[in-house]
Order: C-alpha cells, then structure tokens, then sequence
DNA sequence: TTGAAAGCGATACCAA
DNA sequence: TTGGTATCGCTTTCAA
C-alpha cells in the first residue's frame, strides 16, 4: 500500500522567522490614522462617524496586511469572551445528535458566538471544569455526556462564565437544566409491547460505560408502565459484541421473556440477530423494540419497531444560551423538549 | 409527555453583580507576596527559586479564592496559545473516526495542548480559515472534512498559527499533509471481487454532500483494478434512503452487474436488502462488499463481506502535530497511515 | 528570594 | 471626526 507524509514546499516552517503578525497597529499605520479610528471602522461602531474615505482607506490597509483581530486581546479587554464551550465525551453517535449538534453550532453564530467542543474524555468533573474555565467562555452547554457537578458549576461560576446550561437527565443543581425525560422512552416502549399483549418484558441495559445516564431512566419508566399494568420487567446486560448477545441468547428459555425493549435500535438489532440465530421466532415467541429510529433498523427481518425521539431544536437551545448569558432567561415558554413516540413495525 | 426548563435556585444570574473574578493579584494580596511570585510558584518556574513556606502559602491562597488562571491574557503575554483547532463539519461518523478523535484530544492534552473542535458547517474556507485564525491557535489540523484551500492556509499562516496539518485524500499545498489512500479501499474491493470471478462491477457512489472526497478516489481505485484485469465498473448514485435503494435495485436487470461495492458497509446494506428484495439472490446472482466493518453487518443474512480500515493511531499524529509546531517536523519515518484488508463473509 | 514594572493587542473614554 | 491613552491579566527581565 502506498502513503506519505508532506511537508510544506518551501521552508515557512521553523527555520525561516516568520512574518510578524499584522496588529492593529500596523494597520493605522499603514492607513495613516490611529488606532482608535481602525477599531471604530473594523467594529462598526455606530456610536462614531468616520468618513467614508478613511473608512476605506482603514478596510483595504486591513486586506492588504490580511489583519484578523486578535480574539484574546479583544477578551481581555472586553472582560469577557462570546466563546460558548460544548463539553463533548464520547463523541455523539447517530444523526440525532449530530444534527442537533450542527444545528446548535449554526444558530449560536448567528447570535456571534464562536462555538468549540471540548473533548473532555477522561477527566474528573472538576478538572474538566478549571480546564474550561480558563478560556473564560461566556457559556458552557453539556449535552449531558459529561458530568457536571456543584463543584464544577461554582469553579466556572468564579471564573466569570456567565450561563451553565445542562442538557440531560436530570437536572444539575446551579445551572439552567433542559430535562430530557428519558425514563419516558422506557415507558412508551413498555406500554406499547403491553398493550399487545406481552407481560414478562426484558430491558437491554448496555454495559458500554458512558451509557448508564440514558440506560437506569430507561429502564426505570419500563418498570413505571410495568407496574402499572402488572407487568414483569427483568434487566439485561448487554455488550456491544456479538459474543454478549449470542450468550444472552442462549439463555433465553430459561428468562421466560416474551419481549424485550432493547435500549436503542442498535442493541436491539444485536440481540434480535442473536435470537433469531438461537431458533427464537421474531415476533412470534419474543417481541422486539428499539429506539432511535435508525434507517438500518428497516433493513432486518422482521423490519424492527422502534421508539421515535424528537429532541429539542437546535435554534431554540441557542436563543436559550443567549438568554442565558444576558441574564435575561426566564422559565416560562416550557415547552416539550423530548416527545417520544413508538412506531411499530414488524418485530413486535 | 413531561418536560422542564429549570433555573438556578438561587439569583445569581443576571441580576446579581457576580463576585468579581479572582486574578493572580488577589492571589498576591491574600497570600501577601507579589503577583510575580503568585506566577513562579503556580507555573512551577524552574529558573526561580521560592522557599517552600511562600509556595504553601501562594497554592493555599489560590484555591481559598478559587483561582483560574486566565487563557487570553497568558496568551496575549505569550505571543503565542496552546490551542489546537480541530476543524469538524459533519460530526464525524463511525467508531473508526470517534475512536480516533478521542485518542487525538488525550495524546494532545497529554503533550499539553488544548484541544477545541471547531464546528464550520456552511463556511466558505477562507471565512473559516480567519474564524479560526481569530483565536491564535499553535496548530490546526483538518481531517479532511473541510477544505483546505491555499488562501486559507496564507491567512493562517500570515496569523501566526505555526502548524496546519491536512488528513485527507490529497495533500493540500503548503501544509504537512498526512494522505490517506482512499483509492486503496476500492481497488481492495474490486480486487477482491474480480478474483472471484466477477466481471461487471458496480461501484455505489453517494449522493449525499460531503461525502464526495472519499467516494471519487474510492470509485477511481476500483477503476484502476478492474482496467487491470479487463472488468468493467459502473458507478452508482445512491442517496441513504429507502426509496433510493428501491429505485436502483428495481434497475438492477438492466444494469446487468454481477457484483457491488457499496462504498461502505451502510450504504452497502442499503442496497444488499433492496436487493433481496427485488429478488436478487446475493452473492449468487450478484456479490455485495461494503467497508468499515461496522458490527451491524454481521447482523444481516447473508454477513456482509467488508473492507477492513486501519486508520493511523491518535498518539502518533500528536506526536507530528508536536513537532510541527516546534519546527522539527521531518518527512522520515513514514509508514503506513491507512491499511486496507478484506474481510470475506458470506455476500461475496 | 522577592518585588517593581514593562508590555502583549484591542477598546473606549475623554480631549481636541 | 479623529487621536492619545489607560486598561484588561499575566509573564519575565532587571533590581534590590
């Protein structure tokens, strides 16, 4: 196989002393003003009137010397920065969150935000939260992958940060919370295999780490319908391997299950793949549930029902950070902010 | 459905003037030294030497006030940030690319970095080039998601950001270009399906944006295997929906092929089930390989056939990041950056 | 061993 | 309408 490893052609890296970086101040000198009068003309300022030739004159001294404005500089000064920070872990699978995401990102810079994802794997809340800090972002918005504790929102209070907004679970003492109710996914799922007839119901619970903030709530609004309607729920731990699921499938006749919700829809195709494999009959014996909505899910036999979760809109979690930030953020307009629907198809 | 917007409980938003933020000069003040000293003792300055009761005092005095240490102005100070920007459009796909990303960010931070993602979905490359060149950083690695164009690199160059490093399916001029041999994926696949005796081979080109820098080289490698042997490749525009996957499959008398490659393993189990469908028998009537070997294409009967990728390590591309930033990058020690294999299963 | 002070780049007040 | 200048928080040289 071939490969290779470029350089730049000529020697701009290390050796040659680069070019000084063009300031401000080069482009007032370059214009012939001050530097005053440049940052009136490269802001906009409207509350100064500048003549339209200096404007001019400012505007081509800057594309000439290629200036972009120094964003520490500008943070400094202006004692805080327009950077909203998005703690990531893992990072998000499935076109739900990364829709989401690009939709947020889209929506904060049109409120002039400069929007970065952190990657905050493997360290511990509060060290995660003085990393953070120290980029003075005007808001930090967890999507609920990484934990943040009342530790951590008072460092980043102390350090200035205006909003901290949790999306997730559970609501995060300090901050604005958006609860997404995820125990309502379990329990539609679960209300839908009981109403056709299903009582000893499995709940897949994925041992992959990082999960168990979605899982326990899942599996807790499973019970909830259960209860309610003198069900059985039994939890299954479930690798993301085909190993776990032909072992959990093997054990099969001995949980006496007649359905399984199977967390999302990718675990749940695991297992339906290993129960078919194991001689179980699809719908006929065991009924089957996912979640998510994955396009692959129609691609098995029986095609595979699913529970459809609408998440809030990108745009609206923005205009919340902004509200957030100004201090202007109120709790009215609640709204729905997951709505969980099942849609049934040919697996249960 | 329930749902809940919540907000702090106490006022500290807005309304209240916010505790004014710790700076090294209240750290001085309380612990009743100079802000110099504050500095040598919480950067560990090894040219300086302060007695230990001072340092106790400093540290104590710092965590009383719970400082953190502002980014900007040590930047500002510097000349120079820590900051390295990883570019990302779409949200990256797959456990290949997460996997990886999360190995990049822990090598990087581990070589004391701060690693952002930089979302820059509907920018125009050089509006993103002078976004990011707005926040200084030491280095900029694009992993081909966005474009790299040569006015981009000059305006991050000309601002100072000393290392800009390309991931791609070509190198990108004036950068250290680490060039993944996106052809070797469909000459693999190709290969592997003229050596079981296929001839007519279609090649699955997807029609969703983005998506084009890995299909077009992908398409010409399999050209170049099948020119090799005298077969022939069809190219195959396919969006990732049902419907698109009906359409081409109710074609596939005409088109005459007795073999796919699907361009990766979702949109080769797009088609594969269409394909069955239509009454196709896979591999028998026509012989379907996908690549990524994705887990869910084990799940379909028959198992998908797929190109296995090894992307490079995390640590390692750090580690050029590293020395491209300090000057001491070389072209020596090439080696493999992407290795391509084919899995057989059962659709071949 | 510690302190005083200059200066990084941009902005906004106050004069002119 | 434009310019001079103090200021943000931090690091680092030079003096003490």
């Amino acid at each position: 196989m071939s490969q290779s490893i470029e350089q730049p052609a000529d020697g701009t890296t290390g050796r040659t002393p680069v070019r000084a970086v063009p300031t401000s101040a080069d482009v007032a000198r370059l214009a012939g003003v001050s530097r005053a009068t440049v940052s009136y003309v490269l802001n906009n300022t409207s509350a100064v009137r500048i003549s339209e030739p200096t404007r001019e004159r400012v505007r081509e001294a800057a594309r000439e010397l290629g200036y972009v404005p120094h964003a520490a500089a500008r943070t400094l000064r202006a004692g805080h920065s327009r950077l909203v920070l998005l703690p990531t872990a893992h990072v998000p699978v499935g076109p739900l969150y990364s829709g989401f995401f690009n939709d947020l990102q889209w929506a904060l810079r049109r409120l002039d935000y400069t929007v970065v994802q952190y990657g905050s794997v493997g360290l511990a809340a509060e060290d995660a939260a003085r990393a953070w800090a120290e980029l003075r972002p005007a808001a930090v918005v967890s999507m609920g992958e990484v934990e943040v504790t009342p530790g951590a929102v008072e460092i980043l209070r102390r350090s200035g940060v205006k909003a901290v907004i949790t999306v997730g679970t559970r609501a995060a003492e300090g901050t604005h919370s958006l609860v997404l109710d995820q125990p309502r996914v379990g329990e539609v799922a679960a209300e839908h295999l009981i109403a056709t007839g299903r009582r000893r119901i499995g709940v897949v619970v994925p041992e992959e780490p990082g999960l168990g903030m979605f899982s326990g709530p899942r599996l807790d609004g499973a019970r909830r319908a259960a209860e309610a309607a003198g069900a059985t729920v039994v939890p299954l731990p479930l690798a993301y391997t085909e190993e776990s699921a032909v072992a959990l499938a093997a054990r099969w006749p001995e949980l006496g299950l007649d359905a399984v919700f199977g967390y999302n829809d990718e675990y749940a195709m695991l297992l339906m793949r290993a129960l078919q494999d194991a001689g179980v009959d699809v719908p006929g014996d065991t009924a089957v549930i996912g979640a998510d909505d994955l396009l692959l899910g129609r691609l098995l036999r029986p095609r595979l029902s699913t529970v459809h979760i609408d998440l809030i809109e990108g745009g609206e979690l923005a205009a919340l950070v902004d509200d957030a930030v100004n201090g202007t953020a109120d709790a009215t307009g609640r709204r729905p902010l997951l709505d969980s629907r099942v849609i049934v198809r040919e697996s249960s």
